[in-house]
DNA sequence: CGGCTTTGACCAGCGC
DNA sequence: GCGCTGGTCAAAGCCG
């Protein structure tokens, strides 16, 4: 604690200094960037040097001059979304302690200083571009229910569009940078199409969790260079690439996403079916797309039953039951999908079972990869999705990546229940096993 | 009374 | 510089 006060007094002078040079956001960067080589953890004022250098004057006063400690958590943009998914799956990222400067005001008094912090809070959220995660799903109600709690702060008639894009901002914590909109799909107004931006920087619900997972995922895979250099093409690459090709209409994916409520060492290895990414736009997005198509006429496989043959969906079997999991929103959300992409599917032809199915436990919609590629003849897939099956389950990162999202799956729910936990990575392995021998 | 929504105003980025 | 568009602000009103 001493050697963290001396560091804020010399920050606090530091700043006082900079406040006489008008020139310096890159000198005040520097000096962060200089305790930061100094210190393998640096310590900075309570929303970080870097933001405070903007808005310092209006930050200042706002927070009467009064100096918070924190860790200075310098995202960039790959680690950005892996603090998400640790922020999110534990109350940790420097503990409760980085959460201070909310958790210590009254939230009103917060939310009075807010719009200052926001601004430095922007600024160290500032990357050139700001990626999103846009995702499409049919949904009745006004916005998808994903376990965090948004408040509208805005509402525009976007161009091209009947329908008017709302702005949501995430108030779990009133310094949360995360921003959604939500806008109905103009051809079919059946279609929600929610776009987040941004990372969550507080604990999350753990209803939430499952969504702040995946849009950070989807993120990473954007923001990670790495992706691109993998494993010669790399593994994300290559699904991707499989699954572009069945973008096209023939591909049914609506039972793809089912990320649950998992985190994962390197969450930008996750594997997004029916994605679409765009750089076009200022800010690049990712797109998954929950629906499904209309119709199922146009399939180039008329046999081949509708089932996501690249889905990889983790959850389903290993799925710790209910009990263990909280029931959650998100969860239910993906039930939602589910279920009510089967029902629109039945409607459309029948595309997995029986019509009776409709009230059939979730867990016959989950059918796993393996279980999926059991149920009919290997010459129905096309060779794409055999090609990135064989090459996502051979490849030992995947199973790395496995392991631990189960093991954090399984982990979160019942604690220390190590047996099940290895009945479940043997069941995952053993699985994995036999969709890489198939 | 606090929190939320609504809505017009404002601002910034971009293309022409 | 101007207009368009997306995004945000903030005052007013609503609601529990």
């Amino acid at each position: 604690m001493e050697q963290a006060r001396e560091e804020n007094k010399m920050l606090k002078f530091l700043d006082i200094l900079e406040q006489d040079k008008p020139e310096d956001a890159t000198n005040a960067k520097g000096v962060s960037s200089q305790s930061e080589e100094s210190e393998p953890l640096s310590l900075s004022l309570g929303i970080s040097f870097k933001g405070k250098i903007k808005g310092k004057r209006k930050q200042d006063e706002g927070m009467d001059r009064g100096l918070t400690l924190g860790l200075d958590i310098n995202l960039d943009p790959v680690d950005h979304a892996e603090a998400a998914n640790i922020s999110s799956s534990a109350s940790s990222l420097g503990g409760g302690k980085e959460e201070e400067p909310s958790e210590m005001w009254p939230p009103s008094k917060v939310l009075k200083t807010m719009k200052n912090v926001d601004k430095s809070e922007a600024f160290q959220n500032d990357q050139p571009k700001k990626t999103r995660v846009s995702i499409r799903a049919r949904c009745d109600t006004q916005t998808m229910n994903d376990g965090c709690q948004w408040r509208k702060y805005g509402q525009k008639m976007a161009k091209g569009n009947p329908c008017p894009r709302a702005y949501y901002r995430c108030t779990v914590s009133p310094l949360c940078p995360v921003r959604k909109q939500v806008q109905r799909c103009a051809e079919d107004m059946s279609i929600l199409i929610t776009t987040y931006e941004g990372t969550h920087n507080h604990p999350l619900p753990m209803s939430a969790t499952a969504m702040a997972c995946t849009t950070s995922a989807a993120a990473s895979m954007l923001q990670c260079p790495s992706l691109s250099s993998e494993h010669g093409h790399g593994l994300v690459n290559s699904a991707i690439s499989s699954i572009t090709k069945f973008s096209a209409p023939n591909y049914n994916p609506h039972n793809a996403l089912n990320f649950s409520t998992y985190q994962i060492s390197r969450p930008h290895q996750f594997y997004f079916p029916n994605s679409s990414i765009s750089s076009l736009n200022y800010h690049p997005t990712i797109t998954l797309d929950l629906t499904a198509p209309p119709t199922a006429s146009n399939s180039s496989f008329p046999h081949m039953p509708k089932y996501s043959s690249t889905n990889l969906n983790f959850s389903s079997d290993f799925s710790p039951p209910q009990s263990i999991m909280p029931p959650s929103p998100w969860s239910s959300y993906s039930g939602y999908f589910n279920s009510r992409a089967l029902t629109h599917n039945i409607n459309h032809g029948g595309y997995f079972l029986n019509p009776g199915s409709q009230n059939q436990p979730l867990e016959h919609l989950h059918q796993p990869i393996c279980m999926t590629n059991n149920n009919f003849p290997q010459r129905f897939l096309p060779d794409s999705i055999i090609a990135a099956t064989k090459a996502i389950t051979s490849n030992p990162k995947f199973h790395s990546v496995l392991a631990t999202a189960l093991t954090t799956y399984v982990g979160n729910g019942a604690s220390g229940d190590t047996l099940r936990e290895n009945h479940v990575l043997e069941n995952a392995e053993l699985s994995l096993k036999l969709c890489s021998e198939k």
